[in-house]
DNA sequence: TAAAGTGTACTATTAGTATTAGTACACTTA
DNA sequence: TAAGTGTACTAATACTAATAGTACACTTTA
């Protein structure tokens, strides 16, 4: 399921948590469905486990998936997922914002730049 | 007219660099004016000459100066500077929202966004 | 309750990158 | 041509990120 490249410049916990993510996205690992052993896939893979907890905090950092204590990790629910990368989403674009308009962007010129994103189908 | 901290965590490029930008955006330092030789600030501050080249040059990828080979480097205009300044930034915001509404931001939101942000203060 | 599974915390080692320095070169002006 | 300037290249050093080693703590189940 997972497979690890050594000439890739990614570090091992990025691989990993890349090909979960997309596992996860794609729904091939359900919301709430266990996965699988930072010591099983420290085996598998022939990696200290460690580098596994990395990839894993990591992933949970990012909402992906969520630990129990002396149960294992689980998925999370990709709905809410989406939630949270959109709050944090609107939440950059607003700190851009706020430093657009103390450097005298106009207000216009970003009510602009949304009509111009959402030009191409109205409905995206 | 420049100092270094020893003691501070930021590497010394970043010290001078930041300086400059301060003494440049306040006018101290008018546009076209040159600024002070890489040789002899190093002199100076009895540190490598290539260490304010690097400081030089981040200033020039940012646009508060200017070089002019073998004459030695100069300060840009100020008003062109916020320009640049303020192009990145609806470029960076572009880049943000074309990522939203991929995920599913509705068009209203950021609208809503940019009269939240342009709310107190008419003109700001 | 003991054993086998799980995640977690701590420290140490290694690898990689950023920072600074050394030195030589090339251009401009007087 | 000499004295000023910036620039390019390489080397040494310092710092941080990445990985590993090891021991601990919790949960389930036989």
């Amino acid at each position: 399921m997972i497979s690890i490249n050594y000439q890739s410049k990614l570090p091992l916990y990025e691989q990993i948590a890349g090909r979960f993510r997309t596992l996860i996205l794609q729904g091939v690992l359900p919301a709430d469905s266990q996965m699988p052993s930072v010591r099983s896939l420290a085996v598998e893979l022939s990696i200290n486990p460690n580098t596994i907890q990395k990839a894993f905090s990591l992933l949970e950092q990012e909402g992906y998936i969520y630990p129990v204590k002396g149960r294992g990790n689980f998925v999370a629910d990709t709905a809410e997922l989406n939630k949270k990368e959109q709050a944090s989403l609107l939440e950059a674009a607003k700190a851009l914002m706020d430093r657009g308009r103390a450097l005298g962007i106009a207000k216009a010129q970003y009510l602009d730049l949304v009509n111009d994103v959402y030009r191409k189908g109205e409905e995206p």
